[in-house]
Formats: C-alpha cells, structure tokens, sequence
RNA sequence: GGGCCCGUAGUUUAGCCUGGAUAGAAUACGGGGCUUCGGACCCCGUGAUCGAGGGUUCAAAUCCCUCCGGGCUCGCCA
C-alpha cells in the first residue's frame, strides 16, 4: 500500500516533469537502499530521466524529493536525495502497529496470495520403479512438492502426478529379473526391486542373447494393453511396479510428499490415446519414412527426428508421453513440469508435437545433477545414494541431538521433533539451492546440524514459542493492564525496524516465488527472518524491559515472527516443533 | 563437433530475468560476550581482480561477443 503510493506520487511528478504518460514513461520501481541509515525504499527514476531532461540526476532528484515532501504521502515520514536517488523514509510507529495487527488477524493466511482460479497439474518426481529413490531423484521431489505449496498459497489450485513409467526397457528388465531371483521380502519394496534389478542389467551383460526375452516381454505388455487384456504377463507388470511404487510413497511420506494422482503410461496405450497421437502425426504431412517413421521437427528449430514406433510396433516413451500431455492439458490451465537435464532434448521434442498438433504446452522446471564426489550416480550399477538412507542417518543424528540438549525425556516425543529436524533438513538443503546449479553430495555438509540452515530458522521458532510461553506467564502474575491498541509507541531501534520490515516482505516474496516458479525464494527469506529475528533477540530485551509498552511491542514481533516462520516453512513442507 | 546449463570470499551460496549507492549471507578462521527472556545465540574483525578478455552504457556480477574450465545431451533407452 506505501509502496503504491510512493509510485503514484512519483508517476505524478514525472507526468509534470517530462508532460509523458505513464505508459510511455521510464517505469519507476522502488527498491531497498544497502542500510536503514538511508532509507527504506529508492528510486533511480532521476538517473533514467537524466537524458530526458538534459539535467544531471542529482538535481533531479533533488526537485523531485523536495516537491514530494510537501505532498505528505502516507506511511512516509520523510524524502531525501542522495546521489541521485530519492529515498522514502518510513514511520516506523504506525508501519508497525499496522503490519503486526495484520500479521496477527490474518495468522496462518498472512501472505496468502487471492485464488488465481487457474487450475495448475504439475508433476514431479516420476522415477522409474526399478529401484530406490536416491538423492538426485530427492532434488526433483523437494522442488516438485514445494512449488505446489508454493504456488497453492500463491493462490492457485495445483493437482500433483506421479507419471509412472510402467511400459519402459527398465520395467521389462525387472519383470524378467523376479523370474530369475528372488525378491527378498525383509527389504524395503523399493529397495529389493533395485537388487533385482541390478542382478538382471549384470546377467543380461553376461548374456546377451537374453536381450531377446526383454524385447519380447515388452511387446506382450503392450499388445494385452492395447486389447486392455488382462494375463500373466499384465500381472507381473502391475505387481513389481506397485510393489516399488510402495516403497517411494513411503520415503516420500518422510519429506512430508504425497501425490494426488498416480498416472500410468500404459493407460494411453489401452485408451486408444497413443494409437491416435501417432495417426494424427502421420497426418500433419511432417513424417518421412526410412525404416521407421520420423517425425521432422525443424520448423521448432529442432535438428534431431522423432521416432514415432519401433520398428517391432512398440510405442516409444516420447510418444506415450506426447499422450499424456494431451490428456493433461486439456485437464488444467496450466502444467508445470519438473524435470532432470538429461531430459531437455525430450522435452523440447514432446512440446514441439504438442504444438504441431495444437494443443497448450507444460512449462518446465530443469534442475541439474546430484552427484557423488566419486562421479554420477547410477541406479543400473547400484551406485547412488538412497533418499532413505540420507533421512535415517538425518534422524538418528538429530536425536541424538535433542537428546544432548534434554529439551524431552518421552522416547516418543523426541522421535517426533527428531523426525521434524530431518525432514527439514533434507528438505531445505535441496530447496535453498537453484536448481539450475549442479550440486556434489558430502556426508559431512548434508548431516551438519549445527551449521546448516534449517535447524537454525526451526529453533528461531522454537525460541519464540518459549518467549511467548513465558510472557504470557509473566502477565498473568503481575496483571499488568497494558493498551493492547497501541504497541509501538517508542522509537523503534534498527534491529526491531529490520525485523518488521522483513515479516512484512512474505506477501510479495509468495507471488514473487510462485510467478517465477522458484521456490528457493521463499527458502532464502524464511532464513532471513531466522537471522533479523536472532539479532532482534539478541539485543533487544523482551520480558526484562521495564517499560511496558515495549515489552507487549516486542512479544507481537515474537508472535508475528513465529507466524512467518511457520507458514514460510509450511510452503516448504517443513513442520516447526515447539521445542527443539 | 552442434545444442543447453553451470563458473561469485578457503568452502557452500544470494543477487543476473528488470544494469545503478561500499557484491548480501552462511561456514571456516581471529577477537569479545555466560547475572542464558533456552548459547543450535549475539557483537567486532580478516577474507571476492564476481572464470578470462573485449564491447554497449553516464553506470556491468547483471546486457552482447569471443575464449577457458566443468556437467548434460545429440538411441527404434527412459
């Protein structure tokens, strides 16, 4: 609201400085000065208007910032150039009564965004069944997960699938593999199909001729597919692809993951869907054919041709895939989805038919490799690192954390908070990261507890849940008769500005988040009110001030603090304990 | 070789879309603070030729070009 009228008066003034409409004008955005000593929002408008007016951008600015002082824009206390900005200097008094009264009615919907009513199908994580979700899957799942929250706070409503890839080599390959060993039943699902899995890729290396049994198990999944029959081999498809399945669901549930909707790429092959998306291709005079049929995808600037079948009849992923985003698409307003490097060309290629065929194409969100010190990971080799793995040792280290700092003596009770400190632990190490930077995965950083981002923002939570425990005790005692309409009636010192000032960013940092579809965002600010909140705590003291009014001040930043904390964090599937 | 992505303190990184004030933070390191509103803390300090070189601009980490280093990709695999 400040910051609209700040631009509307600004607007005003250059309309009568250059006689230019808004439209037509330079466009004025405010941001933050480096300090507080020079204000809390500037402009660079003098600099840009410099070669219009044909005067220097200090003087500029300097008539602008004098003129608008007179004008009294509300929420501004004061205007000043300085070196050709114009800074805007905020009452402190008011801005905080506000914005804490709105941080408080508003509680666990502060910072909402208002519905969009655009229905938005994202998907994500969509491994393959053949063995345990390791950490590089991780970085799709926690990117995937939050921007739903992300985006559902933002206003929209966003439906998650699972895209099983259930008709692969890869799925062949482990329908043949349980024929041949044994699955071991103690293991956890997904990690026994990844022991069979690695058993059958070693034996078909061995022997090559049993290349063809793999070729033949797929043509039968997809024949009884396509006469949606059901028989041996469906069953045996079906059965080592939930039995996996089951298995992801369970370490996804431990990073707070749940899908709405799992969808299997085999129900296009028996709805007729992939039939049809290859007949339409063939019809848009763009398939030339050799052995194969290839699709000619240069008009999109695209050199490589797409296969449309093998030459045994199968259907190809990409062509099961351009199915299913017809399907999907036509099901939303918008699709996003996330995806690995590795799959950019594929991408590329399923969007450029989409559009060929006319139909809305999914936006997508790449992030780039997890690797080992030692090289790439690879599920065929059995070299990775398991999510499962990652979180069990996340957990154990975090009990034995708490149990170090006795904050809970029930067993269960601190497995619970223990449980918290690791999801977001993994969770947060994934999610602060661009996913655009190739990450190396080291023991020692992700288990760091002391160190790392999250447990510090978490316990920042924890502290305020303490303080406010406590003033609440402290106010019953003494029966103070505080005005609880009027907080803020001081000068507020810089680490109490600083603070308030970045509780009231969450709003703008959620549509920022979601218009952009970065969800590190929100992870880089909700460490940022960690740390504003720290210093505050730090130097300011809450229940052994004397002065009254500061100390119901200081417990609404606590309250308000502990508000942002819990619902940024929220958005990043990561649940706050009270005590840590 | 072609295409795409990455390269910012010792380390992990923010900022790059939309160019502007001494490049922000964490960690590590050095110093200080326990009469702890829970020290997973606070305060001060050291540490960055923003991969290199050109260009555009009053102004470049940010935009353009070239090069270097790393990753991914270029299958009738997914």
């Amino acid at each position: 609201m400040i910051e609209k009228n700040i631009i509307d008066a600004l607007y005003k003034k250059i309309n009568i400085l250059t006689g230019e409409s808004e439209e037509k004008m330079e466009t004025v955005r405010l941001e933050e000065p480096p300090s507080l000593y020079l204000g809390d929002y500037s402009t660079n408008i003098a600099f840009r208007l410099a070669r219009v007016l044909k005067k220097s951008p200090m003087v500029i600015a300097e008539e602008i910032a004098d003129s608008l002082k007179s004008e009294n824009i509300e929420g501004i206390k004061d205007i000043k150039a300085v070196n050709g900005y114009i800074n805007f200097f905020l009452d402190y008094n008011s801005y905080s009564k506000k914005g804490v009264k709105k941080i408080l009615d508003e509680k666990n919907n502060f910072g909402r965004g208002e519905e969009k009513n655009k229905k938005i199908i994202l998907e994500h994580t969509s491994a393959n069944p053949n063995g345990p979700l390791h950490i590089g899957h991780s970085r799709n799942a926690i990117v995937g997960d939050s921007l739903k929250r992300v985006l559902e706070f933002a206003g929209y409503e966003v439906e998650t699938q699972y895209y099983v890839n259930d008709m692969g080599r890869q799925e062949a390959i482990v329908v043949f593999g349980l024929d041949k060993f044994k699955l071991d039943e103690n293991k956890k699902p997904d990690h026994a199909i990844g022991e069979v899995y690695v058993e059958a890729n070693k034996l078909l290396n061995e022997n090559p001729e049993l290349e063809e049994n793999i070729l033949d198990l797929m043509k039968k999944y997809e024949e009884s597919s396509e006469k949606n029959e059901e028989n041996e081999i469906t069953k045996k498809f079906e059965y080592a692809v939930n039995y996996a399945l089951n298995g992801f669901k369970e370490t996804l549930k431990n990073l707070n993951i749940e899908h709405d909707k799992f969808v299997w790429e085999s129900s296009y092959v028996k709805n007729g869907m992939v039939r049809e998306v290859i007949k339409n291709l063939m019809e848009t005079g763009k398939v030339e054919k050799d052995e194969v049929y290839r699709l000619d995808l240069s008009d999109f600037g695209i050199e490589k041709k797409l296969v449309l079948a093998r030459l045994n009849g199968t259907s190809l992923y990409s062509t099961r895939d351009i199915a299913y985003h017809i399907d999907k698409m036509k099901n939303c307003d918008m699709g996003i989805n996330i995806l690995g490097a590795d799959h950019k060309l594929t991408a590329e290629m399923v969007n450029a038919s989409l559009k060929l065929l006319g139909y809305n194409t999914p936006e997508i969100v790449f992030y780039e490799f997890i690797s080992l010190p030692e090289g790439s990971m690879s599920t065929r080799r059995g070299r990775f690192i398991s999510i499962d793995e990652l979180f069990e040792e996340a957990k154990t280290r975090a009990i034995e954390e708490v149990k170090k700092r006795g904050v809970a003596t029930d067993e269960d009770e601190i497995n619970e908070i223990a449980h918290k400190i690791a999801t977001g632990a993994v969770r947060y190490n994934i999610v602060r990261i661009s996913p655009e930077k190739p990450m190396v995965f080291r023991w020692n950083e992700a288990l760091d507890f002391e160190k790392v981002g999250c447990p510090v923002i978490q316990y920042a939570h924890a502290r305020c849940c303490r303080i406010l425990e406590n003033g609440l005790n402290n106010e019953h005692n003494n029966n103070s008769n505080i005005d609880i309409n009027e907080p803020f009636d001081y000068e507020l010192n810089d680490n109490e500005k600083i603070l308030i000032k970045t509780l009231l960013k969450f709003p703008k940092v959620v549509e920022k988040s979601a218009d952009v579809r970065k969800p590190q965002i929100v992870a880089n600010y909700v460490l940022d009110v960690a740390q504003a909140f720290n210093r505050f705590y730090g130097n300011c003291p809450i229940l052994k001030e004397k002065n009254q009014n500061i100390v119901y001040s200081r417990l609404k930043l606590v309250e308000c603090t502990k508000t942002v904390i819990e619902n940024g964090l929220n958005i990043l599937g990561i649940e706050c304990p009270g005590k840590m």
